[in-house]
DNA sequence: TGCAGTGTTGCTTC
DNA sequence: CGAAGCAACACTGC
């Protein structure tokens, strides 16, 4: 489930692997996921020939930035439920323990394929992914409507506490809102509070000045954390390898309802529907 | 066997 | 206008 810390590895990844690669042509099966320009004419054609300057994030998107056309041009991909990226050499893929060949990463929809004979697939179950072009020249389309990145060195205490007044709802909707801070879903919202032990079900503007702050300090933590476990793979996220994250493995309360809350308080992890979404949340500890 | 549930988002409806 | 519901799709598990 590509959220922030794994949005931000396949990033690096892709960063690592294909930057400066030349794009020699681009394939998919499933062209609905080309949001902007609609036309997969209009949306190939200036892809082909123009170099990976670097792969980047912002909130959830990829940002592919290149190079070698009169503007500046940036391919952008929103991975939603299931997408993830693989980079395929198949002068290397004689190896059927390879975790590339896993079935869950049978279900590639599109492709830049490099000059060089490789390609940078993306992997789909859902084909929720959506795909699309900015150029620098053009009015920018409103696809990337999305607010303050965690990481973003204007993401203090006080720019959180301020984005937080005269807010009504419940605190897990609200960081999970990406108009207001982007990258952070489901799964790393239940953690966040679960380390700033804090109820999800909390109304944002009930929660005290230390609250906040522990609930900033989680945002930073937690997210950091994933980064470095290279993210959460209950389901079909894997890295550009095709290997699983290892997050999952350390989860104090997501996916986890039944169990006890290993802050030894003897609660029992609870499961709460909040706006559709499956909460998770100690009672005991999460106040 | 069939249907509810699954990480995300944005459009529709009330 | 904000909140809630649902659709987009494929697969899993009860």
């Amino acid at each position: 489930m590509p959220e922030l810390p794994e949005v931000q590895t396949i990033a690096n990844d892709l960063n690592g692997k294909i930057a400066g690669a030349i794009i020699a042509g681009i394939w998919s099966d499933w062209k609905k996921m080309a949001v902007w320009p609609e036309s997969w004419k209009e949306f190939e054609a200036p892809l082909i020939g123009k170099r990976i300057e670097n792969v980047s994030r912002k909130g959830k998107f990829l940002m592919f930035k290149l190079a070698g056309g009169k503007e500046e041009l940036i391919l952008a991909v929103h991975l939603r439920m299931t997408g993830h990226f693989l980079v395929i050499d198949e002068k290397k893929r004689k190896n059927k323990n390879d975790p590339i060949y896993e079935k869950v990463n049978g279900h590639i929809h599109f492709k830049l394929i490099l000059e060089d004979g490789r390609e940078a697939a993306l992997s789909d179950l859902r084909k929720f992914a959506k795909i699309f072009l900015i150029f620098s020249s053009r009015e920018a389309r409103k696809c990337i409507n999305i607010g303050i990145d965690p990481f973003d060195s204007e993401f203090t205490f006080n720019k959180f506490k301020e984005l937080l007044e005269n807010k009504k709802g419940n605190i897990k909707q609200i960081l999970m809102d990406q108009a207001l801070i982007s990258g952070i879903g489901n799964i790393y919202s239940s953690e966040i509070l679960w380390e700033a032990k804090i109820n999800p079900l909390r109304k944002a503007d009930s929660l005290s000045e230390s609250e906040l702050k522990a609930i900033y300090r989680a945002i930073m933590k937690i997210l950091k954390l994933a980064i470095e476990k290279r993210g959460s793979s209950e389901s079909d996220y894997r890295d550009t390898d095709g290997k699983k994250g290892a997050y999952q493995n350390i989860q104090r309360v997501y996916q986890r309802e039944g169990e006890l809350c290993c802050r030894g308080d003897g609660g029992a992890i609870k499961r709460v529907k909040i706006g559709q979404r499956s909460g998770f949340y100690c009672p005991a500890c999460q106040r």
